[in-house]
DNA sequence: TAAATAGTGTCTTTTAGACACTATCGC
DNA sequence: GCGATAGTGTCTAAAAGACACTATTTA
């Protein structure tokens, strides 16, 4: 051991230390599409470009407790499915200081993801383009429900595509995703959510029998209503079947 | 933003930030079983226990740079394929003070891990006990060769146990296999590793066609030298097969 | 030629994709 | 009954497991 690593480990305070930050991927399903919270920032520096929600983490606060703290506090959302992502700790990520910031992957079913862009925390959605460019994935870009970019803060880019892969990577084998649905859906909702995370359409019959086989899903005997054709059967996701 | 999120956003040295440290897992194959690096705790706290190589990130390091620095330092490794594997942040892992660690997976090649336990580090190898118990894998516990128990400090068992997992996971979908071994290896030896990551055996025929019909393996012409029965085709990661 | 492992062939089972088919609802 | 989607049946293709078989080397 060297007198610089005795002196780190038992006088720390004589070391500067990185800021420790959360940032939070809120994931959600809009108009069929995987997209993205964002808070436009109105300050320097980057004003005017569109961040994730974050915050630093408190001294005596665990790392998920802030993670659940900034989905209260800056995204007005009171409970999602959050998951230790990764953590960012390029030298220069943010220009103010150092920051290292861990990232969360949070997940929302639409009507929480709806409710929390009419909150009143300034969230906006950003549309996510994910092209089907093998398992491995493509390119992922942000954008507007319209097709206009937007052009994201810092290295919020490279967090978003992590996110979006880490979701494909678990897609098959987790349940992330009925963590977007709501607790009853259709066998249809289900295969358009699964489509629109691999950014690629999928066989309905094969889908459907992969999700039985597995015993992910439960009917929960009730069947859907307001349509104007055959009403579909409602499932629920059936947490014993998951090994 | 609240008035503590402006101050905590701007002036963040008016606010006590947590020690963030780099911790890694050094995993190798020994005597046919996977084993990790680990050393012995000489003081206080948790003295006489084992623990992962660690130690904190410098304020102008990336946390790649610092995990580098660690293995070249503490463990007196050259060059391994490290990768980031989850941050732990629990407020009381650390008895001395608040550190959040960044855990990271390294993999060495069978000699590079004899010569790591040889070097004057003070490394020792623990075997790890890794039962088949689906994909999810069991509980995972280290000891020494003969199966005595080796006591790990803090919460470093849950981060081999997190290795393990992310492991194993990885081995069906990605070139983690043959980070294990030399560059020229046998198709036994490659399967030894496999089977020794999952925790069970692997059907011979059926693992060598899969090897074959990804392309992940090129011939190398030669053959294994001084055994005492027919000898082995050597062959070479193909790192051009990967998708 | 015996011992030991390398390497292959083939049958079966499982899983997924393609695609057409039937069923059922509101109107 | 029509339109539209729900839901099923079945053929085929691809991948994996089981397991016996042949091949090759050293001693």
């Amino acid at each position: 051991m060297t007198e610089s690593e005795f002196l780190a480990g038992y006088d720390p305070a004589a070391y500067e230390r990185p800021a420790l930050a959360v940032d939070l991927v809120l994931l959600g399903i809009r108009a069929g599409r995987l997209a993205a919270l964002l808070l436009r920032r109105s300050r320097q520096p980057q004003a005017g470009l569109w961040a994730l929600p974050g915050g630093f983490v408190g001294i005596a606060e665990t790392l998920d407790a802030a993670a659940e703290r900034v989905l209260r506090e800056k995204a007005g959302i009171g409970r999602a499915r959050l998951e230790q992502l990764y953590t960012f700790g390029a030298v220069d990520r943010d220009p103010r200081m150092r920051i290292v910031s861990v990232a969360y992957l949070g997940l929302l079913p639409e009507a929480a993801f709806a409710e929390a862009l009419a909150g009143g925390a300034g969230l906006a959605a950003a549309t996510l383009v994910v092209p089907w460019a093998g398992e491995a994935g493509g390119p992922v870009s942000a954008g507007t429900e319209d097709g206009a970019p937007l052009p994201l803060a810092f290295d919020h880019a490279d967090i978003l595509a992590l996110a979006v892969k880490r979701l494909r990577g678990k897609l098959d084998y987790t349940d992330v995703g009925f963590a977007l649905l709501p607790e009853h859906f259709t066998l249809r909702q289900l295969q358009d959510v699964h489509a629109a995370i691999r950014g690629a359409p999928l066989n309905k019959s094969a889908f459907r029998r992969r999700m039985r086989d597995r015993g992910w899903i439960a009917p929960t005997g009730a069947r859907e209503a307001g349509t104007a054709f055959r009403p579909a059967e409602l499932f629920r996701f059936d947490r014993s079947g998951q090994f």
